[in-house]
DNA sequence: AGTATAACCTGTCTGC
DNA sequence: TGCAGACAGGTTATAC
């Protein structure tokens, strides 16, 4: 469920409720959960170490603890963090604080993982290590942006695949495109350089302002402390098949890729035929 | 190698 | 009203 700007959201709460806390305790609801790792080593190499830092990678959130173990969370689909017991179903984890406070993991679809890692290794995960590019970080260059849009894939599966840009989900990439007026089925490498680079640009600029509003709450999305997000209510074209698009009033379509949905405005996002099928017709 | 589908789950919404 | 089927903000193994 949440993308590059709700886990943004999420580790900056946790920087203030839990950093510094003892974990006293912790309850593997769902022991599918964790990934590459014992129950029982979970526990030990959990109970009674310090929170000493809370990092984000991509959609991976990293709990850095002071025994030079890292907790990394992936929230799936639908995975919420919420402390004590507000909301929460107490499905998948829960961690327990010194203090008395709780941290629930509330997965009912269960798409949620964990991994156990020493700190100094977390980069070298696999999940983590295959990342590309990512906004807010040194390696998002325009000269490595650019290097990626040379292939054959259409434009909006590519902004779904971590390997290639990490952070960006499936309500940011729409969205990414309807502002730079993208057709989401035109191939990357059909992009023309001032499109590419549009595209480089507001990716990071919508996660910005989306962060800002604390992400989009459009169904299961919540803070820690259970409220909700406000950047729903400035999405464009997302969850909006048949409204009137704000910029020409054509109705906003839905179409399948790759078994995700994909909002567009078909006038203001044309699909482009590339330049050689327009030459084969002269002949 | 690089890219496209299927599968993982459960709750909720849609259409017949 | 009831129920079958589709769909959900993600990642991964598997199949071309």
């Amino acid at each position: 469920m949440p993308e590059l700007p709700e886990v943004e959201t999420i580790k900056r709460s946790l920087e203030r409720e839990v950093v510094g806390k003892e974990i006293t305790g912790l309850e593997l609801r769902r022991p599918s959960l964790l990934q590459d790792a014992s129950p029982k080593e979970l526990e030990a190499k959990t109970t009674g170490a310090k929170i000493v830092r809370v990092r984000r990678r991509a959609k991976y959130l990293i709990f850095d603890l002071d025994n030079h173990y890292s907790l990394i969370l992936h929230l799936g689909l639908e995975g919420r963090l919420l402390l004590d017991e507000k909301e929460a179903e107490e499905i998948g984890l829960v961690l327990h604080f010194a203090d008395g406070m709780k941290l629930h993991l509330d997965d009912i679809k269960g798409y949620s993982r964990l991994f156990l890692s020493p700190t100094q290794g977390v980069e070298r995960l696999p999940s983590l290590a295959k990342l590309g590019l990512e906004p807010f970080t040194p390696n998002y260059k325009w000269e490595s942006f650019e290097k990626l849009m040379r292939t054959n894939q259409e434009i909006k599966r590519l902004l779904l695949d971590q390997a290639k840009i990490a952070g960006v989900g499936n309500i940011y990439a729409s969205e990414v495109l309807y502002r730079c007026r993208i057709h989401p089925r035109q191939l990357a490498n059909e992009l023309t350089l001032s499109e590419a680079r549009c595209l480089f640009d507001e990716i990071q600029k919508i996660m910005e302002e989306a962060i800002q509003h604390r992400g989009a709450s459009v169904s299961h999305y919540r803070d820690i402390d259970g409220s909700k997000g406000e950047f729903q209510n400035f999405l464009k074209v997302y969850g909006r098949a048949g409204r009137p698009c704000e910029r020409c009033r054509t109705p906003i379509e839905e179409i399948d890729q790759g078994g995700r949905g994909t909002f567009f405005c078909p006038k203001c996002q044309p699909l482009k035929e590339p330049a050689k099928f327009g030459m084969d017709e002269l002949f």
